[in-house]
This record gives structure tokens, C-alpha cells and sequence, in this order.
DNA sequence: AATGAATGAGCATTCATTCAT
DNA sequence: TATGAATGAATGCTCATTCAT
């Protein structure tokens, strides 16, 4: 097996881990076991325990930016792509329900967790959502008064709340495809009643 | 000093540690010295550590749903009543950072943490958005195509998300007020641009 | 209540408490409420908790010294007298089965617990038997080749293995009565058969 | 050097430091230090503190009844036997002063310490002691109206009374083998004087 | 590169004892 | 005398990390 492989079978084992158990509970020789190596092993691929976690941020979310980037790519309406971004997070999410806890939950506390380390992945990936915006908003299409800025965390904050009760939660869960109607139709327009003589 | 304050004294202190240093590196003797009392006597007022944790949710949540619920019974307008929520709620996060970090990090990673804990008051908490679109949805004001259990979760995550960074990041913070304002105007109006002629 | 019986309600108490659980697994709030008193009360008649193992073993050992001994008074014969002592111990062991636990298993760690500790009213009762011995010796009845001081421990030893088992086996127990017949027989005459010719 | 060898190490260094400190003054450290490896180490081969202190019992006890079964299998008198078992006894609790502390003391209370724990290695010693009475009885050397399951405790107690005031003593001691001498007198023809007209 | 036995720092919790009331 | 809340020292056990093989 190629070094290659073995980084990559580890941080997918991490991975698993972390959402099962949560980072400070998984023991390193957890992620071992999964992962079919020795315990030493992992510390020929990682410098400790704090790197995996950061690993499994940049390598997964990495993969993420990069696939949701690619479905975007072929499509120019910034409506559509707002769709798409939600469409394909919301998916994913529901698909790697490990990948999904270990970003609502040990995501959070990576600050605290590693002095110094800036979500730079993640970062990159909400951003993707203020460039739609931005670009929604060169074309008209978008308000020019809402902030980018603003509306990628309101928009992103949405989707991830909603996925995160998918992980724990016993209530009957939407569909991906309710979710989605729901939330792009607060966020193109509004949850007022505009046939109402009340607004 | 009375029992309930000694117990109130040490949640306070254990908000305030577990903020810092997250409650897994959060040792009770940083709670003890915060609180000003010997490591023992955490123990006449909670049985372990994950029982402070709860207790921090409950007490701190509880009186959040209590001063929010307070302020939206003067207020009849639904639309008013979602913006005093979201007042509320993010001027208590920015006044109070240390119950929000609590919130936004600790509390996520509650359910793998304690075994059968149901965050009931937190769940009480954003169950008062549902009821806000509820009575709007029944006064003709918000649409009745709106389903309240992914809006409420769609308008808290959006909060929390932004509120979230607030307490970790350095880029430049919007105001509260400008916050509000955005939010208030995605969520009731959505964010496309109905004077143009593209949509 | 007076001092003198507040006193005597602890010493009951603990006997029961180290029987039950150890002198190391008893607590002095177990003591303290079996004795229903405050904990602090304790210490107003005892100064830590060796003091009251020590007063456990002197008084209530010290009230069989002296019951043993009024029994015994009364008797001339050496060989009824051992018998005595042997009915009185093994009776009492099996009817104040707290005290037998604490005199089997407390007190053989008490050298350990307690620096300078001699136990001298257990030596004292102990020694009833070796007084008994030369007794019987300067009347002819007992061996002049045997040494009290041997066979003092030869037989308390063989009394306190027998009545150890009562406490804590689940094998079928002989009566009270069936092993005083049997450990007078065994003492007194011997195992071997007298009556074979193997002999 | 082999796991064997470190599980015994620990198991001796653990015998030493219980014998001389009682198992629940013993720290864990302490046996680590006295068996020259680190705190950790000792978990890698039990499970917990009981389980140390089981396994001291099990395996010096195991080896105890293995050296005296081999020594009497070469014996055919069972006078001789309860002689040679007496004399093994008494020696190695005479040689090995650590195993006859934790035997005399830290098995008494094993019961209590310890649920569901079965000196079973400690039952087969003691009925060494009943399966060569019974023999004896067999070749009418014994007397048949002796409960094997009495006298075993009866010599097994007298051996183990006398050898604990060995450990903990300051009187003058008496041999080993005066001691077997007078055990063997008194258990094989009694403490009375056949020879005085008094009996 | 890979292993996994060994290490030892670190911490939640207990409980004998004190002392203000 | 009596109370019981408060104290804080003490320790069994875990687990990230190392390193000899």
C-alpha cells in the first residue's frame, strides 16, 4: 500500500471515529483499529492527535469545495446556483452522516482545541456562497443591500441547523427535497404573505 | 451565603470556565477557583462534571427563554415578534460570550456527551420562533406554505451561525443592528431583487 | 442522652458498620448516621477514625474478657473449663456475627492500621485459655509437654477458622454444639484412633 | 524480558508492598516502583487494584498447593502427612513472610473487597488438610467419628494462628519445629495427660 | 516503514476532619 | 454539646506519545 493510501485510510477512520465517539473521547488507538494499523502507525502519517483532526477538516471539506465548485461551474443563474450549493450540502450531508457531525461538532471547537489554526477550508467553502450572491447581485438578480457577508452565514447557518437535528434527532425528518423547496423559498422570498391585504 | 447562591455561584463559574477552555479541558478545579470554593464542594452541589455541564444548559437557557418570553407577550405583530427575537437573542450572545460559545459549542456536543440528556430547554427555547410563525401563518401574515419546524430551524441557525463568528473571529463585525436588519429583511422578504426586471 | 451513652452508641454503630463494609470502606458518615448523630459529633468522643477501631476492639472485646471470665469462675475442672470457653466464644460469635466479622478480619489488619497498637485486650482474652492450660497442668490433667503458650493459639485458632466460615460460607454449618463435641474430642484426645490396631 | 516474566514481577513486588502496607494503603505506584516499571505498565496486565491482589492469592496460593501436593505424594502415612503438611506450612509461612502476611490478613477480607471472588486456590489448599484426615480414616487411623470438614479447619486454624504471631510479634518465638512438635502432640493424642490417674 | 509494549503526566472524585454557627 | 457545610489532600486509572525491535 502506497503512503498515499494509508493517510487517506486513516483520516477516513478519523473520521468515523470522531462522529461516533467525538474528538476528546476518540482514543487514538480507535482510529488504529479502524484503520487496520498499528497505533504508532498513525504517528509516521500525523504529528498528533490535534493534526488528524485538522487533516480530516482540510482533506474532507477540501473534497467538498472541490465537488460542490465543480457542479457550479455549469451553471450561470446565481438563483440556480444557490439551489445547487444547498442541494449538494444538504445531500451530502445526509449521505456521510460522519462527515456532517464531526463539521457541526468538533468543527466548533477547533478554535479552542488548536491554538492557531484557521478553518481555512471551511472558510473557503462558506465563501462560495457569498460569491454566488455577489455575483446575483452584478446581474440584478440580487438585492444590492444585503451583505454578502451577512447572508452566507444566515444562509449557510440555515442549512447546517437543519442538518444537524438530521444526526441526532428522533423528530420525522423532511426530505431533501422539502428542505430545499423551504429554504430557498425563504431566501428568495421572504416568508411574508404577499397576497395577504396584512402586508 | 446561602446554598442556592453557592450554586449559582458555581454555574456562573463553570459557564464561564467551560467557554474558555471548552468542557473537556476545562478541569473542576478552574471551576472551584473560579467559583471561589474548595474542589470538594462541587460535589455537594452537583454529582460530576456532565452534571454542571446540564445544569449550565438548563439554568442559563432557562432564563434566556424566560427574559425572551417576557418581552414578546407585549408584542401582538408576528413580524415584530421575530425581530425581538432576534434582538434578544443576539444581544444577550454579545453581551453574554461566554453562554454563547457554550451554546454554539458545548451544547452541540451534549447528546454524545450524556447519555439519554434531552436538551429540552433548549428545544423550548427555538420552539418560540415555531410559535412566532405559527400565529403569523394563522393571522394571514406569513404564508401558509411555510413549514414552522424548518423555518424555526432555518432563522436559528441563521442567527446562530452569525453570532458564532462573532466570538471567534477577527474580521469585522457588523453591528447588532445592521445584523437585524439583514436578517430581518432576508427572512420576511427574501433576498431577491423584485424591482428588477430579472426576476 | 449522657456522654457515657453517646459513647456506647457509636462504638455499637461502628462495630456495625466495619463488620459490614470494612474498617477502609466505612465511612464516618456511615457511623454517624447508623449511630443517628452528625458526623462532626464523632470527633466530640473520638479523635480520628483508628480511635474507633481501637475502641471497637477494647470494649467490645473487653465485655467478653469479662463475661468469659465470670463464666469461668464459677468452674474448677480445667477440661470443662475449656469447654467453656469454647461454647462461650463460638455462641457468642455466631449471635453477635458484627463483632465476630470485626475480631476476624478488622482486627488482624489493626497492627498495620494503628502504629503502637498492641492489642491488649484480645492478648488478655487469649490468654484465658493459657491460664486455663496451666491450670490443668499443675493439677495433672493436661500434659506437662504441652506449652501454653502454643496451644493457646493452637486453639483460639482452631475456634476463629471454624466460626470465620460461619460468617461468610455457604456450606452446610455444623451447630454450635456439633463442633464444641468435636474440638473438645480433637484437643482433648486427639485424632487417632486408639481403639485400631494401626495405632 | 517476556509478558510472563513482567506479570510475575508485578504479582511479587505486589505481595511485598500489600504485606507490608495492607492492600488499601498499597498505591498502585507503590508496586510500580517496588516492581520497576511505570504506573501504566501495571494495567496492561490487570485490570484494576482487586484484580492485582486476586491474582496474588490465586498464583502464590496455587504455587503453595502445588509444592505441598507434591511433597505429600510421596508420603503414604497419613500421620506423616498431616506432619509434612504441617511442616511446609509452617516453613514457607516462616520463609515468605510476605505471602503469610496478605494470606493471614488481605484474604480474610478478599470476600468482603471483592464481590463474586471465591478463594478457590484457598479452599484447595485447606482440604489438603480434610482429604488426608479422610484417608487416614479409611485405614482406621484416624478416628472415624471426626468431621473431616471441622478438623480441617481446626489444624489449618491452629497452623495459621501461630504463624501470624510470627509476622507481627515481638515475643519470643518458638521454632518451627516445636512448634510442628506440640501441633502434632496435641492434634494426634490430645492435651490430656493419659498418664495421671486424673483422666 | 510498521509495530505495539511501555511510559507517566494528568484529573475526577472521595471522604476524614474542621469549625462557624 | 451538637451540627453539617466546607475543605483539600490523596489516588486509581486512562491514553497520547515514544521507541526498541
Amino acid at each position: 500500500m502506497k503512503a498515499a493510501d494509508k493517510h487517506s485510510k486513516i483520516i477516513h477512520a478519523a473520521t468515523k471515529v470522531f462522529a461516533k465517539k467525538g474528538f476528546f473521547n476518540a482514543r487514538i488507538s480507535d482510529i488504529a483499529k479502524e484503520a487496520k494499523v498499528a497505533d504508532g502507525t498513525i504517528y509516521l502519517y500525523f504529528n498528533n492527535k490535534f493534526d488528524i483532526l485538522i487533516s480530516v477538516f482540510e482533506e474532507e471539506i477540501g473534497s467538498l469545495v472541490e465537488q460542490v465548485t465543480k457542479s457550479l461551474s455549469v451553471e450561470p443563474d446565481p438563483r440556480k446556483k444557490l439551489e445547487i450549493f444547498a442541494t449538494k450540502h444538504l445531500t451530502m450531508m445526509k449521505k456521510n452522516k460522519n462527515l456532517a457531525e464531526v463539521i457541526q461538532i468538533e468543527l466548533r471547537q477547533s478554535a479552542k482545541l488548536i491554538k492557531d489554526y484557521r478553518n481555512n477550508k471551511f472558510s473557503e467553502y462558506i465563501d462560495i456562497i457569498s460569491t454566488i450572491i455577489k455575483q446575483g447581485q452584478e446581474q440584478h438578480i440580487y438585492r444590492a443591500d444585503i451583505k454578502p457577508g451577512i447572508a452566507k452565514r444566515a444562509f449557510f447557518g440555515a442549512l447546517d441547523e437543519i442538518s444537524r437535528v438530521w444526526s441526532i434527532s428522533l423528530e420525522t425528518e423532511y426530505s431533501v427535497a422539502d428542505t430545499i423547496n423551504q429554504i430557498m423559498m425563504i431566501f428568495l422570498s421572504g416568508i411574508l404573505d404577499t397576497t395577504s391585504q396584512n402586508n
